[in-house]
DNA sequence: GGCAACATTGGACCGAAGGACATGGCATCC
DNA sequence: GGATGCCATGTCCTTCGGTCCAATGTTGCC
């Protein structure tokens, strides 16, 4: 099992060799020739044709991870959809470079925390999951707890929502403490990014770097 | 031009009354009878047919408003696809009830500020207006600025933004300062729900109150 | 009756977010 | 050489967002 990364060269910091002292980087006409199943490959999202090379190498046995230095909702969909079970920042530190590469070399996914709330929901909803929609997540609420989770989402802010609900800001706060605690949300901001659907741009798109 | 207002009863606080003194209580079957072209027809977010009634009214001739008791995107949605020009709280301030009808009896589409971010760009895009995506608007921004806001736009912090840029969290600030500014919102949670495209969950759902 | 869950509010606390005002280094254009 | 625009940063200040530790009243269930 050998760990490859392929890049269109001029990588700036290659912190990825921190964290894989084995692993060489190779030019994609190169690992051709060598790749064997199982070998772990790491793809720069820094070529137009980076989904195309996923496939392949995807196609080949290999665990494919996707490395970018600007992580992007659309971007993770366009590499897990081309094949990829990984999608890194590619200066994440070391330690969770190595998490990665062993979660996907045993059949894993994985995605950055900050995106995890997009891409589920929205994977299985590509894959043809059940259309789970937004009352699907907010079920495990109470009335009030949803009625100020929906107003949240709807872009008001906690005084609004008061207003709106007629009831105190303190009061607001509260309920959302409860709907951030029972959604594992960290906050208003990740809560929506949870409760709206994945962009329709979000798949699909071809924007190279 | 007379002003109607249709609901399927239950008119808890008739806040309406105040800005059209003028307007009258009307069942649907009733208004069929004598509506004509021209008439303001407020319809009520109540019942389960509600946007079929709204599309009868435009389809007569009619300028029609929607009012709901709890605003949302999708049933803004519902409403503006409906056919219905005006979508707003049902306990607004007169003048601003007001100031919907001046626009809707003028050919004007009226939504609530807060709405606003989510319609422009989702609507024209629904009704086959041109592929305008995220791009789009972020085309006034400068290299830096779409960077950032892209950045927050995937649920990061300023903090984490800085660090993922390698610039201070000052100067993310700055850049969002200048992002805001750009596209017309107020904080970074209108900049997610103006960049972040209509969830597919916004259309043709027909879940009644 | 007691217990649990819910809704409501209070106060305090602290970090995040955003605006106001100002500075400096680079580019490019006239 | 200005003028202009972008990028980066600084300080100060205000508001907003979220959490912690409470307390009260309700309802429904065992």
């Amino acid at each position: 099992m050998a760990t490859y990364f392929v890049s269109q060269g001029h990588d700036e910091i290659p912190r990825w060799q921190e964290a894989f002292p084995d692993a060489r980087l190779i030019r994609p006409e190169d690992l051709k020739a060598r790749l064997v199943r199982g070998d772990c490959v790491w793809v720069m999202a820094d070529a137009p044709e980076w989904p195309e090379q996923v496939g392949e190498l995807q196609r080949r046995g290999a665990a494919v991870g996707v490395m970018t230095y600007s992580p992007a909702t659309a971007e993770a969909f366009q590499a897990l959809e081309s094949g990829a079970r990984a999608y890194v920042h590619a200066l994440s530190p070391p330690e969770l470079l190595r998490q990665a590469r062993l979660v996907i070399l045993n059949q894993g996914i994985w995605v950055p925390p900050e995106l995890m709330a997009r891409v589920v929901g929205g994977v299985f909803h590509a894959l043809g999951g059940s259309p789970r929609d937004r009352d699907e997540a907010l079920a495990p609420l109470t009335e009030r707890e949803r009625a100020v989770a929906l107003a949240v989402v709807e872009g008001y802010s906690n005084k609004e929502v008061a207003r709106r609900l007629d009831i105190t800001e303190r009061t607001v706060k509260a309920h959302l403490g409860a709907v951030f605690r029972k959604l594992g949300v960290r906050d208003r901001m990740q809560l929506v990014l949870r409760l709206t659907s994945v962009p329709e741009t979000a798949l699909g798109v071809g924007r190279g770097s």
